[in-house]
RNA sequence: UGGGGCGUCGUCAAGCGGUAAGACACGGGCCUUUGGAGCCCGCAUUCCCAGGUUCGAAUCCUGGCGCCCCAGCCA
């Protein structure tokens, strides 16, 4: 069950009081310059769950009014993100291009009504004229050109005539409203540029807010959500139905989705791609939904994280915490558990016979009995976690360190007998143990406790593969915060670890397959940089640590 | 004293005049062949502030204060 908010009550009411004749029809109107990021799926759940819930459709459409901008690219991901978060538009795929026709016999009525008339101010000169927020505006000396003279001149525009910036359509509203969307606002814009779906057939391209309430109006939309900096363009959206006495949607405006450690501009993420802060759009440090898959993310948890952040109109910053609880939760009860070595630290069994290996059982996935066992080779050489051995433990430290016993998950108990150092940097390189052959499978007819459980792999077993650790791609909470993002980049934000060594299980892991590294993380294979029999895997979250934190906290106090 | 919004726990967020849900985070405990997971307990006597209405106010009224958005031929 979903959580109610207010546009999910102004819905129900509608449906109550019949407003639409029991239909709901909402929409996903992404503009194609640029990828889709987490704020957008908050929108696309919100859009599709509300369709959903009351036997309703939602349309996807292309907000492709501005062909500088916008690109195929992009409309091919955002399809292929939209599904992959588990939505479906049928067959309501549409492209505001798709309207330019009717928006030029709207504009023409405009026109015709004495709503409308052709500017030959500048851009620079109709910024002037808007006047300042405080003060108002001056009206454009074309303002009342005579009907059949701007009629002339809007058909030229159409034509091609005159160059780009030259002259502009203006709806005649009110120079001195208090709402500077209302003081003349640019209809038409001339751009002799080529557009990713009508090609070269227009010279002029319809602004955003003449362009969204009419295809909205022509889909009989009857919600149209947007984000809440399009509150004080309502007043337009309904001045254009109105004049034009058309089917009427209602415009609903909630906050966009705020993350720390989090950018969610457009904008910005396009510069992190060009400047190469990253390798791509969907690089797994992206916000983008493209990097959340590549770095291992569902859509199950994407969709129960966006349910439970809630909608409403105040500004806020969600934790990303939130966001990594949900993929744990998902990933806890379906990812196959596995061992893997990241830096690795030879372990010698000294008393286990040279030569002998056997195969010891372990369960796949605790959480899930049906998911079955598998067999992990065992033998006298092994790799354990440099991390699990200290020469002088620190208090609390139940892992391996001289003279202490320890289980090997899934196999025996060992106890370390001594360590070879390397003679010129005096660092660990053998740990020497004994085992305990009553111990087979990680238990002893006496019951002895031991505290530590340690994952291993077997040295000639063992495949060798990369892994990389992803942090946060912004070490500062808000990302915006100072004058450049870009200095708020994390150095730090990806450690790839090229000596992995993993249970050979793991050499037929296909991309996309996603694992649980015990006492690691979730992890997945890439999608790109992964080749068969040497997968590359991601880190996708990392499992909660109260021994790190336990460790930090030790650390800064 | 341009216009439009918003202020409930560290972070999100319910609440719609009847006496502050839930989640994350955090702290403590139990349990554990992952220091994982799970389980239990704790965590806003108070809702930006000040007045007022009312038997009763986070909810209604008045006045402050604070934060966000708008001056693209972007969306």
């Amino acid at each position: 069950m979903r959580g109610s908010n207010f546009i999910r009550d102004i819905v129900e009411d509608d449906l109550r009081t019949n407003k639409y004749d029991g239909r709901v029809v909402t929409r996903f109107p992404p503009e194609p310059n640029g990828y889709l990021h987490i704020g957008h799926a908050k929108s696309i759940c919100l859009n599709f769950g509300i369709a959903m819930e009351n036997k309703g459709v939602t349309h996807l459409r292309f907000d492709d009014t501005n062909p500088s901008k916008e690109d195929v690219e992009y409309t091919e991901a955002i399809k292929r993100d939209v599904r992959w978060l588990g939505f479906d538009w049928g067959d309501k795929l549409f492209h505001a291009s798709d309207y330019f026709e009717q928006f030029y016999e709207f504009a023409v009525q405009l026109i015709k009504d004495g709503r409308a008339y052709v500017d030959d101010l500048s851009s620079d000169e109709i910024r002037e004229y808007r006047g300042t927020l405080k003060d108002p505006g001056r009206e454009s000396p074309h303002r009342n050109r005579p009907v059949a003279e701007n009629l002339d001149l809007f058909a030229r525009m159409r034509a091609g005539e005159f160059p780009d910036g030259s002259r502009v359509l203006r709806a005649k509203i009110d120079m001195s409203s208090g709402n500077v969307n209302l003081r003349d606002p640019v209809i038409y814009r001339i751009k002799h540029e080529t557009h990713h779906n009508t090609g070269d057939k227009w010279f002029i391209y319809p602004m955003y807010d003449f362009a969204h309430g009419l295809s909205d109006s022509i889909e009989k939309i009857t919600h149209s959500i947007c984000t809440l900096e399009f509150e004080d363009h309502r007043p337009l959206y309904d001045w254009y139905l109105d004049q034009l006495g058309v089917y009427h949607p209602q415009q609903i405006e909630f906050a966009r989705l705020a993350l720390t450690y989090t950018l969610m501009s457009k904008r910005k993420l396009l510069n992190l791609v060009e400047e190469g802060h990253v390798s791509g759009w969907d690089d797994p440090r992206m916000p983008t939904i493209a990097g959340l898959r590549r770095r291992g993310f569902t859509p199950e948890a994407i969709r129960d994280f966006c349910d439970r952040i809630g909608v409403a109109k105040r500004d806020s910053m969600v934790s990303v915490a939130l966001l990594e609880h949900c993929q744990r939760e998902d990933l806890n009860l379906r990812a196959p558990r596995v061992m893997a070595v990241l830096r690795p630290l030879k372990l010698v069994v000294d008393n286990y016979p040279e030569g002998q290996t056997e195969k010891l059982d372990a369960v796949n996935n605790p959480e899930n009995p049906g998911s079955g066992t598998r067999k992990v080779p065992f033998s006298r050489v092994l790799y354990i976690e440099r991390d699990d051995f200290r020469e002088d433990p620190p208090k609390g430290f139940f892992r391996l360190a001289p003279g202490k016993e320890v289980r090997l998950k899934h196999a025996y108990y060992v106890t370390c007998q001594n360590i070879v150092k390397d003679n010129q940097t005096g660092e660990v390189i053998e740990v020497h143990c004994t085992y305990d052959s009553e111990s087979r499978g990680g238990g002893t007819p006496d019951g002895r406790v031991v505290k530590g459980t340690l994952h291993w792999v077997s040295a000639v077993h063992a495949i060798t593969a990369t892994v990389r650790l992803y942090d946060y791609l912004f070490d500062k909470e808000d990302p915006e915060e100072g004058e450049d993002f870009r200095a708020n980049l994390n150095p730090n934000s990806l450690e790839t670890l090229t000596d992995c060594r993993l249970e050979p299980s793991l050499a037929n892991a296909k991309p996309g397959d996603r694992y649980q590294f015990l006492r690691h993380g979730y992890f997945c294979v890439d999608q790109v940089d992964s080749a068969p029999g040497r997968p590359v895997f991601n880190r996708t979250v990392s499992l909660r640590d109260s021994w790190a934190k336990m460790q930090k906290v030790h650390a800064t106090s």
